[in-house]
DNA sequence: GATGAATGAGGGTTCATTCAT
DNA sequence: AATGAATGAACCCTCATTCAT
């Protein structure tokens, strides 16, 4: 039988396939470095035995691929419903950190997807050769934040002249900001309100300043 | 005997730890991510015995970590010494790009150590309380770009009024926005140049925004 | 429900167990070791789900077992109805000989027949007493080539005061022989047809010669 | 480090391989077939840990083709050695089949090392190409048969006339075939000294009869 | 009877760590 | 101090076997 990928139509994937994400997900969040999780912890945590991932994936790499994957594929889907009826880009900005502040798994996973799309490894390669096959984006940044991007455009929200790029780079860039302040701020101590403020009006000026 | 935690004085650093570090920058700088890096590989590149690395250091761990904290500082000494001539705030980023562009094993060790202290992993976590301890500075961000940004307050390119907080995060974010782009490039034919070009015009103009 | 042995008679045996059984010589045929042959291997060259094969046996080892000793007893029969009406024991011997050469299957088959016969492993043990209950001849040599062997003594091409043990023995080793140069004559480029003759006038020397 | 083949000089091989050399020949000789034989086997045997077999071998499969090759190497040697004293050719056959009835573990050993190079297996072709490359001979029934053969020529006990290939198969098969008898005869209630009397007439005599 | 998804025991292999030299 | 052969815990993966459908 041919193996998941983790491109799947979101209803095609098997329910213990889902499991196996979720538990991916889950290690992800409590601290797991990728390479400290085990194909066991993965199958014990999804409560199915450690031979049924090989009857899906043939790999622990396509195991931890598909998870990284269905993840952002689930966060731009997730991103979009929930933030197209929101009427301004600031509101947008906004749902989207209350989000990352609300549930930290979601951080973390996002934090670590970043690193596995940004190191040149063999790994990483693969990832972002699947995710672009498959999807009409561009690159990762344009996935996840193009839509709201285009939005904005449309509302009058962001300046048209700026290059696309220049707009998706920029989100990417003010959200990972606010990830590692709050990702850092136990250990740095960090005012992360006063920072988020300052964030949000950043992105904001950006989209509208002509160069 | 006590052994080395990647903190000691650059001088007092023994010739086998130092070759040690530049095993542990090539293999990351050659797309080794951070779980194939074996101890074999970072003795073997250093051309000492497989032995010899525990006469230094107590665990495989403790050796990433001495050679990610003396990265860290050594990469901040640098540019200590290099920027403080330059005259602009410009000058000083352009340098900086350059310099990334130059050579390919720092941005993909600099991508790294932002891996590191980013996660919320028990090692990413000791890294961190350990380059804390023993410097002066609060973060890792203001131990990179803490100098220059007081510099260029000093000199005026950058607002005082502005958060110190905000400032170095923000010149951190962008510096990591721009790697991320030249990681990507080969994957996401990015135009890579327009956006260097519109990165740093973006940082001068946060530093100069008052809010 | 009790399950196959191997010895049933040929038209009791379930047609998907034949097919499993051609399955067995396919495989050594193309050059599996014992071990390497897989119960999904099997089921799957035989068109089968995988569960059924064990509606017939009850463990991998049975099926091979079977398969094995439904080989040898097919090729005692095939070689009883085909050389029988032969006139000498040289053209019967040719005939096998030419059997060998054309089917490549059949030669890796016996020969691991053999092999499964000659190690002194459980499972060897388990299929030559199964061969012996179940059949009146009292070894495996006398059940492929004894009738052929009475033949010729009967027919006056073979001394009848030479002990049956040593004729069969002789015949089969005099095969084994044979098998071995076409086994192994792409490595070792033997002259295969200048041996074959050599060997035939050494069987019916031997068949011939007084002690 | 460059691996263990089982082609090298017996003084160069380290101590821990003769004895996980001989701990194959042991369980071989105790009724293990190959595909019974783990890793975790050999060495416990072999007194070693099971991480010092991989620093001599690269895998299992490996160990076993050493092993092998090792086997027919010294056979062939010690044969030799101990036959090269003898006057007549059936004295040193008498003396090589009594060596095969003290010690069974020769014997097996023996049974197996033809199984492996006559099935048609990726295994048994690796180490025909082994053997053949390194040695002077042709195959590996030269190998072991070959120089009785020649001193029998040159001393007169065998015709000089037939040829060579004829002469090492054939004293090669009768040797298998006393070793099938001698391995078969618990099941088979076989008359082993009256047929191994009928054997080695059968080896003279083809050795001296022109064709 | 037939199936094949699910299982988990068990094996091969890796590699951080030790320790005798 | 320096070494590298030896180790064995731990992990990935396979595959014979089961059982609900």
């Amino acid at each position: 039988m041919s193996k998941i990928t983790g491109m799947e139509p979101v209803q095609e994937i098997p329910p213990k396939v889902l499991l196996m994400y979720d538990a991916v997900q889950q290690l992800i969040g409590e601290g797991c470095s990728v390479s400290q999780i085990r194909v066991s912890s993965i199958t014990e945590r999804a409560g199915i035995g450690k031979g049924t991932a090989y009857e899906y994936f043939d790999s622990k790499e396509e195991i931890l691929a598909g998870a990284f994957i269905y993840y952002v594929r689930s966060m731009a889907e997730e991103m979009n419903m929930q933030l197209r009826p929101l009427g301004s880009l600031r509101e947008q900005i906004n749902f989207i950190f209350d989000d990352l502040d609300r549930e930290s798994r979601k951080k973390y996973c996002f934090v670590h997807f970043v690193h596995e799309v940004t190191d040149n490894s063999q790994f990483s390669r693969m990832v972002k050769e699947r995710l672009q096959e498959n999807s009409q984006t561009r690159n990762f940044a344009e996935f996840l934040f193009g839509d709201i991007i285009r939005q904005g455009i449309e509302r009058g929200d962001i300046d048209s002249d700026i290059p696309m790029d220049y707009l998706i780079y920029t989100v990417f860039c003010k959200v990972l900001t606010y990830m590692m302040c709050i990702c850092t701020e136990e250990c740095f101590d960090t005012d992360v309100p006063a920072l988020r403020g300052l964030i949000i009006e950043g992105i904001l000026r950006d989209m509208k300043t002509k160069i």
